[in-house]
RNA sequence: GCCGUCCUAGCUCAGUUGGUGGAGCACUCGGCUGUUAACCGAGCGGUCGCCGGUUCGAGUCCGGCGGACGGCGCCA
């Protein structure tokens, strides 16, 4: 698949290659140049590694093009491994061949950046070891979905993304103009995950997800990563422990396939090993205001939501993410039944993670109760013929289910300890920025 | 929708009471055979976000507009 003659930085700096002759390949990171003397920091896909290029050891007119060539610029090098102690990371290459594939032009980011202009310059900037660290973080994450969901005897099942109503709130919908028609980029999975449970009955999926919410915070964005299951015959309890396994299985595969990347971006590998070793606590919405109340002296009136600076001084608490249940239905999505025990609270929770990183997970048990459906959505303004094949779900064979979305940026941003989740997606879409 | 901060060289920023716009980095040239965000010397580099106002004179004061970023609400 790959020309195996030529190795990789990873392997250098494990020692591997020591005092070998070697072919590599890559990109100039770094580079200064005394008289006769060049030294370079190349990198490639798995890391970075100095090279030093001195005048003699290798042609003339390839030393000339060592000296001269730019930051970024593509390069094929030939030379010996040497363990060296003033080398970064304890090994370098002593070039005797040096072709410059490509003298890149001035590479734009230099040492001071602000994140406007990073963000202007995304398409280079992916380059960078900070996005190369979480991008390699996220596909152990989406791998681990995949992985945690198959092995679990789920069925990955694929809804349109383009949609023609929606699931929760009308303002947040962005419009398609569909020939003659329009419709709406998905907003969630569910509708059609609840019609997909009655002929697999577990099922999950990741996919993009877009809501036009106004909203301009660190943990926002208007296309982003939903990991979500829905399976036929659960109640709120087997949802909520499912979801507890799936973030601390992630947890884990991280921890085993990411060390060093952790280690780049600075997260305490520590902490977040205890974690995903230790058990997550559940709690109610009530118990959440007592905690609120007797502990931060926060009082929330019962029937509204929790917000931001609230979820946030309940997790001063815990040191591991929690689950919230039974929220006051009132503000809950149609589709959310009432506990019977305690009808003014829904079946329903949330995963609140560790430091502020909020809401990771939503989910709950979905009502079978077709009238209780049609009188929400009416109180809400909506049209209901626009559900009617959802509620042929409840026509045909209806059973007691229930699913969960993960939202997969604010579970990487949580585990890579971002200050901002736009860093948690290669080229993020927010209110206000749709490009590169 | 509401609130706040910011906008000066390619980048990051300084700019005093209103009086001929600066530094560092990047880049170019020169020097250096072990640098670690290399260093030393020189050079290149400007529609001070836009429009209007006050003033003899505006980067600076006033008004409007635009853009970016963040917070709240809402959500994953």
């Amino acid at each position: 698949m790959t020309d195996e003659s030529y190795v990789k930085i990873k392997d250098v700096l494990n020692g591997y290659h020591k005092d070998k002759e070697v072919k590599m390949r890559g990109w100039i990171h770094r580079t200064r140049s005394g008289g006769k003397i060049v030294f370079m920091v190349i990198r490639d896909a798995t890391g970075t590694l100095q090279a030093t290029v001195k005048k003699g050891n290798l042609p003339d007119e390839e030393f000339e093009d060592a000296k001269k060539a730019l930051v970024e610029s593509s390069l094929i090098l030939k030379g010996t491994i040497a363990e060296d102690n003033r080398a970064p990371g304890g090994y370098e290459l002593r070039v005797d061949h040096c072709n410059i594939l490509q003298f890149a032009e001035v590479f734009p980011i230099v040492e001071d950046q602000s994140p406007e202009f990073l963000m202007d310059k995304r398409h280079l900037w992916i380059r960078s070891q900070k996005l190369n660290a979480v991008f390699k973080i996220r596909s152990t994450v989406v791998g681990a979905i995949h992985s945690f969901f198959r092995t679990n005897g789920f069925y990955e099942f694929d809804a349109p993304v383009l949609q023609p109503n929606q699931c929760e709130g009308g303002s947040t919908l962005f419009e398609v103009k569909y020939y003659e028609n329009k419709t709406y980029l998905s907003q969630t999975w569910q509708l059609y995950a609840e019609a997909a449970i009655f002929s697999l009955e577990k099922i999950y999926n990741v996919g993009p997800t877009f809501r036009a919410e106004k909203s301009k915070t660190s943990r926002h964005l208007s296309e982003f990563w939903m990991a979500e299951m829905e399976a036929a015959w659960l109640n709120l309890h087997d949802l909520t422990e499912i979801a507890k396994d799936e973030v601390k299985y992630i947890l884990k595969e991280v921890l085993k396939h990411n060390q060093n990347e952790l280690e780049t971006l600075n997260q305490d590998i520590e902490k977040l090993t205890h974690i995903a070793n230790n058990s997550f606590p559940t709690i109610s919405y009530d118990e959440a205001l007592s905690i609120l109340k007797d502990k931060e002296n926060m009082n929330v009136e019962w029937g509204k939501d929790l917000r931001t600076i609230e979820e946030a001084k309940l997790m001063n608490h815990f040191d591991t993410p929690i689950i919230v249940t039974h929220y006051p239905l009132e503000i809950m999505a149609f589709y959310k039944p009432a506990d019977p025990d305690r009808p003014d609270t829904a079946l329903c929770f949330d995963m609140l993670a560790p430091d502020g990183y909020g809401e990771i997970v939503g989910g709950s048990e979905r009502s079978t109760d077709l009238e209780y459906m049609k009188n929400r959505l009416r109180e809400q303004g909506e049209n209901i013929e626009n559900y009617d094949w959802y509620f042929d779900l409840r026509r045909f064979g209806s059973v007691p289910h229930g699913g969960y979305g993960l939202g997969v940026e604010r579970l990487v941003s949580w585990i890579c300890k971002l200050e901002n989740i736009k860093d948690a997606i290669p080229f993020p879409r927010t209110l206000t920025r749709f490009s590169p």
